[in-house]
DNA sequence: AAGCTTGATTTGCATATGCAAATGAAAAAA
DNA sequence: TTTTTTCATTTGCATATGCAAATCAAGCTT
């Protein structure tokens, strides 16, 4: 059962030694030549094949079982574990950045301002759970000067409070929280709605076209930092990533 | 510049000593104490303070560098790196598992299917670079019973042929290419689009109305595998992910 | 002043050694 | 047979040692 192929562990010379056999491995999970379940050989087997010392060989199959292409097990050994389930990643670009890469001029305009206590609606809109003292921000951004995205932000004052004083006519407050506050925690969901009438005024497109809405939360440890909601209309604008079973490529 | 308060690491006692440094240390840079271009003390001054082996402060620097916290160069030193452009996780649950994960019946059923070389407008549909031998699929995927995803589904037969002899009659074709290929490379696109009239009755919702487009295509090495569309009604679905400046969490 | 050489600092890699913890298997005891 | 004990295998952790590579800085030369 976990008789394996250890002449199928060759190296290529390139780079240290620790990382060519951590690689020769991996290739070998990843090739399926040893499909989940396989058995690696042991750090003495490898060790005498190869001749390396067994901290060396150690230290591959622990940054493979750190990654989680391998399981270890005292005594039991070494198997090959089961593809995870899987990530997506998507990339989170600040929205000037997201506009550049498109090779697009970037500007953006701010709607309105409002600071104090969060009014039961606005609460609602952001899922925050109690009142809390917000700036709440509305903003257009604009890719060659046509509408790209429209952004709807609370900051929450109590953790950020130098941004009562911050009027974001250099830097929009996404960018400007990124580079004024730290954040341990975010969260994040896509999903897909009818542009209400104003919205669609805004973004100069028919009132009930789909739109990408994306809302995102972020703490620092427990303390609230910011909420938004960006809209996107759909037609223009996707969300790709790309990526292998371990990670991203 | 790089003068850093080292009585500030501490170690819990807790687990593996060098996982105590690496912890330490990394709590320093998350809380904000040491913000990004800190130097973080040579592994010499650290070994004294901490009490450690130089091998062991380097296995917990070690290890932090590869996580992206922190930058090491010879003779400069190492200092606190800045936060990464962020990725926002999506797990990528199987249909059936995003189902049930939701506490719902799962259930599905195939609408269509034809094997054989791609059409014109297939392979534009599903930006397939050449003509192919392919298996076309589409299926709908029920949440007690009401419709819950739209799937469009080609599979490369010269890659995966077993495809070919393959019903789908217990697992949905999804499910069956993660349990019977390897892949190693993933593209994703999120967007949002209207629903066409046919898509719009299958999913019992009206025509026009937004939806989540998910486009998914796979690939071993350079061999293409499967490419998808998911089609969700945009109202009933959301993505989610929850994730940290530095990876999952 | 500009370029070159030398030296010192810091990280990177590999080895050898020793012990500890987990645990499967065999041997011994009940 | 069942349970317990012992033993051996395998991984995990920590240390000490030595050398190599990178590179900043100071000193030297021209």
């Amino acid at each position: 059962m976990s008789a394996t192929q250890i002449d199928a562990v060759t190296l290529d010379g390139a780079g240290p030694l620790y990382d060519q056999i951590r690689r020769a491995i991996r290739d070998l999970i990843l090739a399926g030549t040893w499909p989940p379940g396989t058995g690696v050989p042991p750090e003495h087997a490898l060790m005498e094949k190869l001749g390396a010392s067994r901290m060396t060989v150690h230290r591959a199959l622990a940054q493979l079982a750190r990654e989680g292409l391998i399981l270890r097990r005292r005594r039991s050994g070494t198997i090959v574990a089961s593809p995870p389930a899987s990530h997506a990643m998507l990339d989170i670009l600040s929205i000037p950045e997201e506009v550049r890469e498109l090779g697009q001029v970037y500007s953006y305009s701010i709607l309105q301002r409002r600071d104090g206590k969060t009014s039961r609606e606005l609460a609602a809109r952001f899922e925050l759970g109690r009142a809390a003292n917000v700036a709440h921000l509305t903003l257009l951004h604009f890719a060659d000067g046509a509408p790209h995205v429209l952004e709807d932000r609370v900051i929450h004052l109590s953790t950020i409070p130098q941004a009562a004083d911050e009027g974001f006519a250099e830097t929009p407050p996404g960018d400007w929280l990124l580079q004024n506050s730290l954040w341990t925690q975010a969260e994040h969901a896509i999903s897909a709605i009818a542009a209400e009438p104003q919205e669609a005024e805004l973004l100069k497109i028919d009132a009930g076209e789909p739109c990408l809405l994306v809302e995102r939360r972020t703490w620092n440890q427990a303390e609230p930092i910011t909420a938004v909601r960006l809209l996107y209309p759909g037609g223009r604008h996707r969300f790709v990533g790309r990526f292998g079973p371990y990670g991203a490529v």
